[in-house]
DNA sequence: GAGTGGATTTCGCAT
DNA sequence: ATGCGAAGTCCACTC
């Protein structure tokens, strides 16, 4: 297989010639694509089977499977990465077999037809950068408390009680202890009761009036009323609004924003 | 483009082509893969940015939109079914903008080289079936109550009551309610907590003695404690056993268990 | 359309 | 290794 060229193409192999280059291809780490007609065997966590039809197979560099189908964003069946290969041909079917341990599975696919097999020597250094996620919105808290109550000052995040850990946490204006709970799209009736819970941890443990705030998008209807009855807070507050204030303060880390 | 062959393949196109190819394909909803080099940016629920690099892109036929980089079980950008596709080219740069309604979100995909372009028409009628899913842990015990304890007596399931659905409800042989909350896999802490709720909602509506029994492989750690503090109980059950005794059992309706 | 919960979730991080 | 929570989670189902 040569290197200097980033694919491989093969058109309508033969098994023969398609089981020789998937073989070259899992034992030099190569990435590949087979498309052709196939069935698949899944054993471990759980089991499946998938009967015979035309998809698409892939293999990563890091051992990493997928089959697809032709429609749905998701994979029908595949494998996180590690998974070691074992390829075989007998009579007219092309055989991989992907397994990985830990936990222990397996997925075998086989092939009586294959239309294209194509090996990869893929360069990819591009950085990937996603904004607006929950940690830019708690980034933004520490850097902007403000945004979320006037006059509210930070102590610390992450911190651990007893159920878990506290996004955020700090004092009002009043000198009441301030718990938040962050939430990067609509909170729920389990986000309600997770800071409710984390509001009587902490209750139990500064022995002082104690708030809890959820800081999200959005409240879920459900989640109102029960907010209103366990006396929480809310406000509202856009991730992507989050993003822009992290991006453009100069980076630091968090901890340099807490007292 | 015809329709007589599962695959058709452009190596190395020009970038004339393969837009006028994608163009073609993306009209005609079919599925197509791009390798070549690109750089991409997501904007919706969050935003990301990926710079120039090597990767391959997929489109499915129902406007399904996955972009893998050599490594990696997950797509490192991605857009679930229903995408609508605009195809440009400007100056030596190949465009395609997917975009999607509800959440309002759109994927840019530039490439300055393709090195494999290739239209689908892939025939797939091959049917998918899972086993060991929680359904089935749910249905093994509907069938066969005595796997998770001698002489209980099941009334329903999926009951809905306050907090949420009761997997599996019934009576044990001490003529006690019985709440069952299953998991296929390791029960952690929140398992634990939404059952205790649901004993204490049945609890207030029964006016019996209620108990509440959680059926998975395994209990987490912290959950155990947890367990023990609330005074609820645990039953092991392996979920694949559980696909064994769906399977010896003819198809019959869920319905057909429950008295 | 929103809310709820499962998934072969995967992934990352901390213990 | 286990536990725990986030994710642009997705998806199916119900209200």
């Amino acid at each position: 297989m040569p290197d200097d060229r980033p694919i491989f193409v093969y058109e309508y192999p033969s098994l023969e010639v398609a089981a020789e280059t998937v073989k070259a291809a899992t034992s030099e780490r190569r990435a590949f694509i087979v498309v052709g007609n196939c069935w698949v065997e899944y054993r471990g966590r759980a089991s499946s089977t998938l009967k015979k039809g035309e998809r698409i197979f892939i293999v990563k560099e890091d051992g990493s499977v997928l089959i697809h189908r032709s429609k749905g964003y998701e994979p029908v069946n595949w494998q996180p990465s590690g998974s070691i290969f074992y390829t075989s041909i007998k009579g007219n079917v092309l055989t991989v077999k992907a397994v990985r341990r830990a936990p222990r599975e397996s997925i075998v696919i086989n092939f009586d037809k294959v239309y294209l097999l194509t090996v990869l020597n893929l360069i990819d250094e591009g950085e990937f950068c996603l904004y607006a996620s929950e940690e830019d919105m708690q980034k933004a808290i520490l850097i902007q408390p403000e945004i979320v109550e006037e006059g509210l000052k930070l102590i610390t995040y992450e911190k651990k009680v007893e159920p878990g850990f506290i996004d955020v946490y700090g004092v009002d204006k009043k000198g009441r202890m301030v718990v938040i709970e962050i939430k990067r799209k609509t909170a729920g009736k389990d986000a309600v009761l997770q800071l409710a819970r984390y509001v009587d941890s902490v209750k139990g443990i500064v022995n002082r009036e104690t708030r809890g705030i959820i800081v999200a998008p959005q409240l879920a209807k459900g989640a109102q009323k029960l907010l209103v009855t366990l006396g929480l807070d809310f406000k509202q507050l856009d991730p992507r609004k989050c993003a822009e204030i992290v991006r453009k303060t100069e980076t630091r880390k968090l901890e340099d924003f807490y007292l």
